[in-house]
DNA sequence: GTGAATCATCTTTTT
DNA sequence: GATGATTCAC
């Protein structure tokens, strides 16, 4: 009755019906947790592939690789030659249109995708072009703002010098300035692969038009976290023919920051007022009580569209809300529950942990290593942000694209080989004075009157030593690797780093044998697509739901997916909600979706822990019960009174001996940490006192009176 | 000029 | 508590 699998269209509700066999023109399927959403998706693909569309002519867009992934192979099981059909997340679509269209763009199809880190690095370069004071144009900062323009479709020329804002005028000059860094290096970061995309759409009518004739059918998953960017894109490639399927759910929208915008729903019924609107409210996934619990939780949501959750399953087991000391502590209990779930015959793919920040996972892992439960950590980008991977990587984007400065950079720090600092500053000032690559630059090395001749002649053999490379990346990616590996020296240098060193060496190894499986597998498959398909693929892709270990991962990897058994840990005000979120109230609405879409991802068994205390930068604080739990209905105040003091009062005493001292609403208070403040309100809770304190810096914090060490400012 | 060692900084979430 | 910038020793 519950297989989300089961293709029996007999099995569909009406409303599920309705958006699968609606073909033609505009679809918005608004679609609650546990809906079937994604089968409504997949079934629609292969009704329009039963009803003779050609599947090439079929574009479906997903938010993950991942999902791209599974969704391919459910059509294909459930059509004959599903095999056609275009299936990526938008980022993918990009590159691929772009690498189609190098004349119309002007961007050289062998471009270099740059990561956060590459990123992190040619902000540096602007920054420091641009002269600008350092703390307040933090590189974080400005990727931040940039991000946000370009998600935007707002390009560095747009933003005007006279009319904007001081802070905008700056950001608009680093803007401009980090644009030519990418340019020079011919790379694109991820924004540019949707801002270059959605403007070669509205500039040039005949690839509109050529795209559009190829992609007749226009499917978009997880429209509510779509930003400005892709929803152009989406509109530019359906406006020939308007066959475009959206669905989503403005409840489970969890990338407000990364520029994703729920009004891209409601400019859906303008932009296509033929529209129809199907609503999929009815929850197949998660037992009453999980439901109920995650429906009184998104209802104090104030800026939602009221929507209810229809539970069709009984009400199943209670959820368990419990309290743990410390950080080690609760991990400790959810190995404890995992082991009792194992105990009656859960499957161990069958269990989730999920936590608001990766660093979380930890103390999980520990706890799982000492108990003996396999587990798997779903986390960004971890395998390819290994030092060692990345340093391959940085040859291998060399050998294609000499212009990537910071894959030579990259190449030539990997290990000691007599080329230091003072070198390549040379170097990368002759290159700019001639406006060449420093890998150009290194082949005339030897003419560069600031180095030494000896020097020189390293630079050139490694100038050469690509160069050879370039010959042997005709016989596959993996056989590129393995000569990489073993002649750069990069072999030699980690053999000779002991046990470490030897664990980096598996690790390439690895990353040999993807890439001949790649070999082998892709049809033509070169270099460069191998290198520019591997920057759009995310570690979360490579999650195995089938393998059995307990999976780990953020609340915002959880999407998506739904487990029988889910643990959410860390409900505390700062962790979830988190502190960086809780400044405005769409940041906290934005905070109780993301632990909504956690909830609603259990099926039968929901944990929900939290910790007393928790070390914070260092710092053994204790924690304040998230809103979230009173707002689920439990009351944590009860389990954290019983047991307070047989536990940490001892400890109290030596955290800080002094006497609770009572603050005054405005009385202007000094942190060691945060600087000067306000007092905003103070809790009078005895030797619990906790006072909440807006800072100069901006931030408003809730600190324990006892441990925060807060002075009276004189004055 | 190079490479190691120390010091300081910051710490959300992801394609 | 990790990463990067800076200093320091060869």
């Amino acid at each position: 009755m519950l297989s989300v699998q089961g293709f029996d269209v007999n099995s569909l509700t009406p409303s599920q019906r309705q958006a699968v066999n609606h073909k033609e023109g505009a679809l918005l399927v608004l679609a609650g947790p546990g809906s079937g959403k994604t089968r409504v998706i997949t079934q629609r693909v292969a009704a329009l592939i039963n009803s003779g569309v050609r599947p090439s002519n079929i574009c479906a867009i997903t938010f993950t690789n991942k999902a791209a992934d599974e969704m391919g192979q459910r059509i294909r099981a459930s059509t004959q030659g599903g095999y056609g059909v275009h299936i990526s997340t938008f980022h993918s679509l990009c590159m691929r249109i772009l690498r189609q269209y190098p004349d119309e763009t002007g961007i050289k199809s062998n471009f270099s995708i740059y990561d956060d880190r590459d990123q992190v690095s040619s902000i540096k370069e602007a920054i420091k072009y641009c002269q600008v004071d350092v703390t307040n144009y933090t590189p974080a900062k400005m990727l931040g703002v940039i991000s946000r323009f370009k998600n935007d479709l707002t390009r560095s020329g747009d933003i005007s010098q006279e009319t904007s804002d001081y802070f905008s005028q700056i950001a608009g000059r680093i803007y401009a300035a980090y644009d030519k860094v990418l340019a020079r290096n011919n790379a694109m970061d991820f924004d540019d692969l949707l801002l270059k995309a959605a403007f070669l759409l509205q500039e040039h009518p005949e690839v509109r038009q050529q795209l559009s004739e190829r992609f007749r059918y226009l499917l978009v998953d997880e429209y509510q976290d779509t930003n400005h960017a892709q929803y152009q894109i989406a509109k530019g490639l359906a406006l020939a023919h308007g066959n475009i399927c959206v669905t989503g759910d403005p409840d489970q929208s969890i990338y407000r920051w990364r520029g994703a915008d729920i009004a891209n729903i409601l400019a859906f019924e303008k932009d296509w007022p033929d529209a129809v609107i199907v609503k999929l409210e009815e929850n197949f996934r998660s037992s009453g009580k999980i439901l109920s619990l995650a429906d009184r939780l998104i209802s104090v949501n104030t800026k939602r569209k009221e929507k209810s959750l229809i539970a069709t399953r009984p009400e199943g087991d209670d959820v368990v809300i419990k309290a743990y000391d410390d950080a080690e502590k609760e991990a400790r209990g959810v190995a404890e529950r995992i082991r009792e779930l194992i105990e009656t015959g859960v499957d161990l793919n069958e269990i989730a942990v999920f936590y608001r920040v990766n660093s979380m996972s930890r103390p999980i892992e520990e706890a799982f290593v000492a108990e003996q439960i396999p587990y798997q950590v779903v986390r960004g980008m971890e395998f390819y942000s290994r030092k060692e991977i990345r340093d391959v990587l940085g040859y291998l984007k060399l050998i294609v694209n000499g212009a990537d400065n910071a894959a030579f950079m990259r190449a030539i720090g990997t290990h000691p080989r007599g080329i230091g600092k003072t070198t390549i500053d040379r170097l990368a000032e002759y290159a700019s004075g001639r406006m060449i690559s420093l890998y150009e630059a290194a082949g005339a090395a030897t003419s560069i009157e600031m180095i030494a001749k000896p020097t020189g002649a390293k630079l050139v053999s490694f100038y050469n030593m690509i160069e050879g490379f370039k010959k042997v990346a005709d016989s596959g990616v993996g056989a590129v690797i393995e000569s990489v590996f073993a002649e750069s020296g990069l072999e030699a240098s980690l053999r000779a780093d002991g046990e470490k060193g030897q664990s980096a060496v598996e690790n390439i190894n690895e990353l040999i044998t993807s890439a001949a499986k790649y070999d082998s597998q892709a049809q033509e498959g070169s270099l460069l697509d191998w290198l520019q398909m591997i920057a759009l693929y995310s570690d979360s892709d490579a999650y195995d739901a089938e393998v059995a270990k307990v999976s780990l991962m953020t609340l915002h990897v959880a999407k998506g997916l739904e487990f029988d058994n889910v643990l959410i840990i860390g409900l505390e005000e700062g962790l979830l909600p988190h502190e960086r979120s809780s400044v405005s109230d769409d940041e906290l609405e934005e905070e109780r979706r993301l632990f909504f879409v956690g909830i609603t991802r259990a099926r039968n068994n929901l944990n929900i822990y939290h910790a007393k205390y928790r070390m914070i930068r260092g710092q053994f604080l204790r924690t304040i019960p998230s809103k979230f739990l009173y707002e689920i209905g439990y009351n944590p105040q009860a389990s954290y009174e019983s047991d307070f003091a047989d536990d940490f009062d001892d400890d109290d005493s030596q955290i800080d001996g002094t006497s609770t001292e009572k603050f005054r609403v405005n009385e202007l208070v000094c942190h060691s940490k945060f600087g000067t403040g306000r007092v905003k309100e103070f809790l009078d809770l005895g030797p619990n006192s906790i006072v909440v304190v807006t800072f100069n810096t901006g931030e408003t914090k809730s600190l324990m009176v006892k441990y925060a060490k807060l002075t009276r400012a004189a004055r």
